[in-house]
RNA sequence: GGUGCGGUGGUGAAGUGGUAACACAGCGGUCUGCAAAACCGCAAUACGCGGGUUCGAUUCCCGCCCGCACCU
């Protein structure tokens, strides 16, 4: 019997995320799951945001979207680096607000765990901006330096912080800082989630290293074949600076470098190499982070997805199966 | 055939008469405004083979094997 939901037939305070590693399939399978169940999507992607970032990011075509509207694609300009999380949170918010009162069920999708926790845990993201004057100065100092500094303003953050970490140190340092002048903000030492007004499905694609390994190496092939380095090339043209692509990482990284030496085609053999075993580790960080997150539901292909789903959204959700009998 | 140089963990590459750096790859991990980033930890059945000198050899000597270069 096939089951279908109809256009709002069911309200949801619920919300559907898909994660996994990169490669393994998500954009697929969570359009397909939009298809099926009245969805509409919000990319959770630190790259995919950015203009211009398409075939090194991996973003959905139009064809792909299938019809099912995305969000969160295409919010921001390149060429500087003033996408943050906190811009994140806020926007998917917006996004989700939005889906929901349409009586759609939002479809949150991507890699990068970071931005599904903020989003999902209402984490409390210090307002502070981030300072460059402050963040030139501080970057004159090395890491003892840092994290003494840290210690005295913010005892109680220093003693949780990678103490190597520069740029985290000087973020801390910046927080605390700011936060200073404002002591109805002392969120000082480890700040903490507000807790979601939404109930979450977090299903994660479960592939073995074996298989990501080799989906990873077949995309990075085709990428490379379809316009990735023409891709790289033409952003540069348009203004994003090398140091901005490297900063970008993986593809965007690796394709810069390789244009500015002007090596030889022979070259392109290297690359691919070194590509992969880069995605790959960047692969393993993301499963490192989805790991720890115990709401995480494995699946290993469609049908386990769509399984709970249907349970998730039934569970106190007006649903209306239509079967053939109907 | 001769001469020279070299053979160190999966790869590259240091080094020492008292059992061996480092980098990469591998594996694990951190994560509250740059997160495709940044950062941390672990392991390694590693000194070509056989003799000799020595208290002790990966390090010195001899022979052999292999690679590279040059010579005939």
């Amino acid at each position: 019997m096939q089951v279908q939901f109809l256009p709002g037939a069911f309200v949801g305070t619920k919300v559907i995320a898909v994660v996994g590693p990169t490669a393994s399939g998500k954009s697929a399978l969570a359009v397909r799951l939009a298809r099926q169940f009245n969805g509409e999507m919000i990319s959770a992607d630190s790259r995919q945001v950015y203009r211009g970032l398409n075939i090194g990011s991996g973003k959905i075509t139009k064809r792909e979207m299938k019809g099912v509207p995305h969000y969160l694609l295409d919010v921001a300009n390149p060429k500087r680096p003033s996408f943050t999380v906190a811009q994140y949170q806020k926007l998917a918010k917006l996004a989700l607000e939005n889906i929901i009162q349409r009586k759609k069920t939002p479809i949150v999708c991507g890699g990068t765990g970071f931005y599904i926790n903020a989003l999902r845990d209402n984490l409390i993201l210090p307002p502070i901006a981030p300072n460059p004057k402050l963040r030139q100065q501080l970057d004159r100092l090395d890491d003892r330096q840092l994290y003494l500094k840290l210690k005295r303003l913010d005892p109680k953050r220093a003693g949780n912080i990678d103490p190597y970490n520069r740029r985290r140190l000087i973020r801390a340092i910046e927080i605390t800082t700011m936060l200073g002048r404002v002591p109805s903000l002392v969120i000082k030492g480890n700040p903490s989630v507000k807790g979601s007004p939404w109930h979450w499905l977090m299903l994660g694609i479960k592939l073995s290293p074996e298989e990501l390994r080799k989906k990873i190496d077949a995309r990075l092939k085709f990428r490379i074949n379809h316009g990735l380095i023409a891709e790289v090339r033409r952003l540069h043209r348009n203004g994003v600076s090398w140091k901005r692509l490297d900063e970008l990482g993986l593809e965007y990284r690796y394709v810069a470098k390789f244009l500015r030496q002007q090596k030889h085609p022979l070259e392109m053999a290297f690359l691919e190499r070194q590509l992969s075993t880069v995605i790959w580790h960047y692969a393993k960080r993301q499963m490192t982070w989805f790991k720890r997150d115990k709401t995480i539901q494995w699946v290993e292909n469609y049908r386990e997805a769509e399984r709970l789903t249907m349970v998730f959204l039934r569970k106190s959700g007006k649903i209306i199966k239509i079967g053939k009998g109907l």
